[in-house]
DNA sequence: GCAGAGTGTGGGAGCGCTCTCACTTCGTCG
DNA sequence: CGACGAAGTGAGAGCGCTCCCACACTCTGC
């Protein structure tokens, strides 16, 4: 009987290696190899064995070594510029994670979340372009991602998901037309007969927030509207809040609103609904999103859907297609917004 | 001049080595790898011109090659059960990443995102066990996770963030007292004079509601209250909404409710104004976990705190000490609930 | 004066894996 | 029937790093 099998020795129990695979199957370890990997010019037979030895062993091949060789880590970055609770509390956030994680679920690939500091964006560089990812997927949020063009530089494979502002190149990445969505939601709001339509836009350093603002203009402008009625907001529920007493202010005679988020939107029915004001009798209200909370408001919010989980979807799959080397052009995916008409409009 | 310097070199010119770096600085590989790793026995001299060979090449050590031999691997994995949109969605998941990264920011460890799969816990655990990491934060949800007692025996660090139910081995862990929280929440219903107080607690399999279910419990007995009207929901608006029918149908005699989380007390109160019943007049709400939703809903939500970030600072900070080999002690911290009273009660 | 400790340094082994290459053993065709 | 390719295999090198060890060399104290 052997002295302390499990208790004594299990915390150093050193993880099975190939070789040990190999002598247990009964081939050289350049077969237990090939075996592991895809199982080419393998004789059905040494296939079958070094499979056993790896279920009895419960043998997984060590990462490092391997990538040591390959020169891939098999894993991909997920870059956060901007670790505030902005981001993270952020409800595309949750649909980005799941997407991305979604496409990767078939691969071996490993997430990785690189939350860039704001201070330290060589570090994030450094680290991305030194080799420790095979790849980058970046939630693109403010102007000055000088991550970007850096990527492109460092030869990583990459994608964005929103458009980055970041300048003339060529960037790859995956988005909406907000452009569009916004026309959508805007002419939506003029076809119910609205004429004097305010918007409550977003920041104007994010792509979304500029690209919803100049939809609405175009269809404003497209009808001979005045696109006079503009408050900036945050995206957030206060930031829709705090927008209404100004607008109201400086345009009484408002009679519908096209919101760039839903966040705003729900904000900026409370405090109508606080002052008084009908939705949408007196104005009508159209958000932006289709999060989960505008079915639930009272009344509930006419918007334009946003395909988060489907873009990071699309960003994940792109990348892996990058990888594989199946797909190396240089491209951008653009989805179509829906608009879904429900009662505050 | 060199031909192709940097457009055609630039995608195959491979990482600096610390072999390179030990050349330009006239040392030896081991010198140079003695001044990257904290310094010790190394001349003042060759400490600078180790530096500035690092800082001329931009190199940055190769982690597969590191973590071969140091069998470290510099990551740690937020081990996230069940990857439904549920556990994404989840306004705590956000503050769990916030919190974890905080924790870590000081560290060089990256953050692994492990979504285990519900069929596949098999493969989850391999990886964990298997040397991938240095250790590991789970997210605690549901009854069933294996992967408490696989931690333990494949000895890697960890930490549950909020209790995990499986069974009775020690387990370390950090969560916040919700017995107590829920206590502090009927308590104050019961000194604001109300009487008969119905609860909607969380899911049965999850720490959270049964705890929280228990508190009301306790402070229902304490007072000598009945504890019968209790309504079972799923931590969501929708579950909020749903519950109230039921719950009037069978007590229409409640004059407050306890709501074991703001989602579903939101969802309540939405469901309870079109019904005409007035909050607090008619029935006084206390909701759980202080989101930022409670502050904003009209009445503004009385609610415990839910202290998410911190505890899952407490969890990086914990598991840290236990890389660093600081703190072996198996240990659990319990945070302390905190009630924030508005108007709703 | 010299043993002993302490300090800085370089050589070399080896972590676990993949991959190239050489080798054997077939089947197949001229 | 010899030549040639294809298929299956194993030996060996080496990825970039850390760490052990041996070797100078300097400094102390008797």
């Amino acid at each position: 009987m052997t002295v302390g099998t499990s208790a004594a020795r299990a915390q150093t129990r050193p993880a099975p290696t190939l070789e040990e695979v190999a002598e247990r199957a009964g081939v050289s370890r350049s077969t237990a190899s090939r075996a592991i990997n895809g199982g080419l010019r393998v004789s059905p037979e040494a296939l079958a064995s070094v499979e056993a030895a790896v279920a009895a062993l419960g043998y997984t091949p060590n990462r490092a070594a391997r990538s040591l060789v390959t020169r891939k880590t098999d894993s991909i970055a997920l870059v956060i510029p901007e670790p505030d609770e902005r981001v993270l509390s952020d409800p595309f956030f949750a649909g980005t994670l799941s997407g991305l994680s979604a496409a990767l679920q078939a691969s071996d690939l490993q997430l990785i979340l690189l939350i860039a500091r704001p201070g330290d964006n060589a570090r994030t560089l450094r680290y991305l372009r030194n080799g420790h990812v095979d790849g980058a997927v970046v939630v693109s949020h403010h102007r000055d991602d000088s991550v970007a063009v850096a990527l492109l530089d460092a030869r990583v494979p990459y994608v964005f998901i929103g458009r980055p502002l970041s300048g003339d190149r060529a960037i790859q990445y995956v988005d909406v037309d907000n452009v569009r969505g916004a026309r959508l939601a805007t002419e939506h709001l003029i076809s119910r007969g609205r004429r004097r339509i305010a918007t409550i836009a977003g920041p104007e350093d994010m792509a979304a927030g500029i690209d919803r603002l100049e939809g609405w203009r175009i269809a404003m402008g497209a009808s001979g509207l005045a696109d006079d009625a503009v408050v900036h907001g945050d995206f957030t529920i206060e930031g829709g809040i705090a927008a209404i007493r100004p607008l109201l202010a400086a345009h009484p005679d408002i009679d519908a609103i096209f919101v760039a988020s839903d966040l705003m939107a729900v904000g900026a029915m409370r405090h109508l609904a606080e002052l008084g004001v009908r939705v949408p009798g007196d104005i009508a209200i159209v958000g932006y999103d289709n999060l989960a909370l505008a079915a639930t408001v009272q009344p509930p919010l006419t918007t334009v859907v946003n395909p988060v989980v489907a873009m990071a979807k699309a960003a994940g799959t792109f990348l892996l297609d990058q990888l594989s080397g199946s797909s190396t052009a240089a491209r951008t995916t653009i989805f179509s917004p829906e608009l879904i008409v429900r009662a505050s409009s």
